[in-house]
DNA sequence: AAGCAAATTGACTAATTAGTCAATTTTATT
DNA sequence: AATAAAATTGACTAATTAGTCAATTTGCTT
């Protein structure tokens, strides 16, 4: 693995672990394996470095996410086939998953970033627009919605993170699922 | 106000907008109007500051969120009674509110600090396991259905944070606690 | 093998910050 | 008014940390 990635791996453990201020990057590049110099090299800042991380965890979470979307018919079925999509990849990445929940909101992460990782939902944004339109989902202003929705999935995805074999478990994936789904239907 | 509670004041407004690591104690007792001596007479630490705010702000809350409960005669509507209490609260306390977002989970915060803070939420827990014992709500364990019901809490508490006009809107405030409502009913 | 650019190194610096403590002021008691 | 106790002060210290840079190593091209 080249240095870059390594660094990368690493500050992502460790920021998850103790938090971006509580993480000097001399602890980073010892962990990495490599000189404090190096980080610098690559990375312009602490912050770009936390930056580029951001962005990094967006693009793989979002190309997940809408895997095998076009072949479900239905509006339900297509909103559960996130929703396990989404649960997948937080159990294969949950490293990657806490970091955002984490460090969505901090302000070591800007603005251009955040509008930058934003923009690549656009197509789940659409999907829930339709939702409403057909009269399938609650009649509220998308904001809301989507705020919502975000909100339940994130908690369904912490409980199958912390017990893990549930996520076999076809029964326990209907019944959470119903939580999202009975909240949103109309 | 004495200066204890001029400290405490001014450290959940930095707190909130700096972080904990990136608000100097020096920076708190100034905007407090105190010496940088006197932090330390009231609280041994930073940490125990920050610990005796966050017990501060849940009795608070606890408070708040039982008021009127037993005048409601169904479970529903106690229910929606916990559900305005828990808005009015966060909309009167604002800066409280957020404080529990971002702190909730940080290692700032010590475990018998959490424990503390939970264990004044008893009540409630016992209410919703009386609400699944008599099937009105989803047959799930209680640790998931106060995660899911906590969740979809605070998401409409932010929303509402976020458009306060809204708090007077009887037929939104219906609209929103169905989002919660549903989800959890059988 | 020679020559060159890019990557890597780690000792060092300048800045920041939690917490201390001896001196001073305020408050309460007789 | 005298005395003691408690609260307050802020200059200071010891420790930490982001980022620099001159020196060295590595890898590539001819």
């Amino acid at each position: 693995m080249d240095k870059r990635e390594k660094i990368l791996k690493t500050a992502l453990k460790l920021f998850n672990r103790y938090g971006f201020d509580n993480t000097p990057t001399a602890r980073i590049t010892k962990e990495a394996g490599v000189a404090t110099g190096t980080l610098f090299n690559y990375f312009r800042s602490k912050e770009e470095l936390i930056n580029v991380l951001y962005l990094t965890c967006k693009e793989s979470l979002t190309r997940w996410v809408s895997f095998g979307l076009d072949q479900e018919t239905t509006f339900r079925s297509k909103i559960k086939r996130i929703y396990r999509n989404y649960i997948g990849w937080s159990l294969d990445h949950t490293e990657e998953f806490l970091f955002f929940q984490q460090f969505c909101n901090a302000s070591c992460i800007g603005e251009t970033t955040r509008k930058e990782g934003l923009s690549k939902f656009n197509n789940i944004m659409e999907l829930i627009s339709d939702g409403i339109d057909q009269e399938i989902i609650k009649n509220v202003n998308l904001d809301y919605m989507s705020t919502l929705l975000m909100a339940i999935l994130n908690a369904n995805t912490y409980y199958f993170i912390d017990n893990p074999s549930l996520a076999d478990d076809e029964v326990f994936l209907e019944t959470s699922f119903n939580f999202l789904w009975d909240s949103i239907k109309k």
